[in-house]
DNA sequence: CTAGAGCTTCACGTTGACGTGAAGGTCAAG
DNA sequence: CTTGACCTTCACGTCAACGTGAAGCTCTAG
């Protein structure tokens, strides 16, 4: 397929899969033509790249990381295992994000509750 | 005390305090000769204003949030009340954005425990 | 064969939370 | 009274992940 086509199917723009082959995460082949041509493969790596992306990890970290999840089974490529120190850290890094976000969720509840009961109690 | 003292106190920098200020975050006094001058109440509230950025919310809703944060009893001041649906809106992104990681956060530990198993195994 | 939809490569614009000087005022110490 | 640390207000720079044209090539339908 082409690239307004796996644009469409996994709901991103054009340029965000330009961009994600400029940044390395996403090499599609091309036809005679100079045409970007994508597998379904090239779909599920879109969707792979997308909740990295969201979770904030940036571009270069989920260049590292692709190739990782690709070897689903029980053991890894070489080149992953010597990253593990670094996924280890990333992973510390969510956990402090996970409760930070916590945090504000709580601090958030206590006033959507206080509003509940100054609401109710007048 | 003055802005370079408050600074160093809560660990940000002047620039952000101004922009703070620019923001409406922030409104400190000021001497005749206009130094800004800050209370103990003021760097509290620099703290509430980065934990709530540190979590991704923007300074539009930080300006909202903050005043709701300071009566710590059990009601809420009237101008809050009408922001509870706001804030439980904001809330719900917070709970989305925290399965986001939680995701992320799931695919690195099987990266890692595949990357121990492989490194171990061999 | 021509219109037009879709593709190509530049290349500059956007957004938010600041960083980083520049040019100058204020104030306590020596 | 002068140094120097600290402060003031502009105002442009930064960074990442794209958005948004511009100018031109390609391929299919009629």
């Amino acid at each position: 397929m082409r690239i307004g086509a796996l644009a469409e199917r996994v709901g991103v723009s054009t340029r965000a899969l330009r961009y994600y082959e400029e940044k390395g995460l996403l090499i599609p082949g091309r036809t005679p033509a100079g045409y970007r041509v994508y597998t379904d493969e090239h779909a599920a790596t879109v969707r792979r790249i997308r909740i990295l992306l969201a979770a904030g990890l940036n571009t270069d970290l989920v260049r590292e990381i692709l190739p990782c999840m690709v070897d689903d089974g029980e053991f890894l490529a070489p080149g992953c295992v010597d990253l593990v120190a670094e996924f280890e850290r990333e992973r510390r890094r969510i956990d402090d994000r996970i409760a930070e976000l916590h945090d504000v969720r709580s601090a958030l509840t206590g006033i959507i509750e206080a509003g509940l009961a100054t609401s109710a109690g007048r």
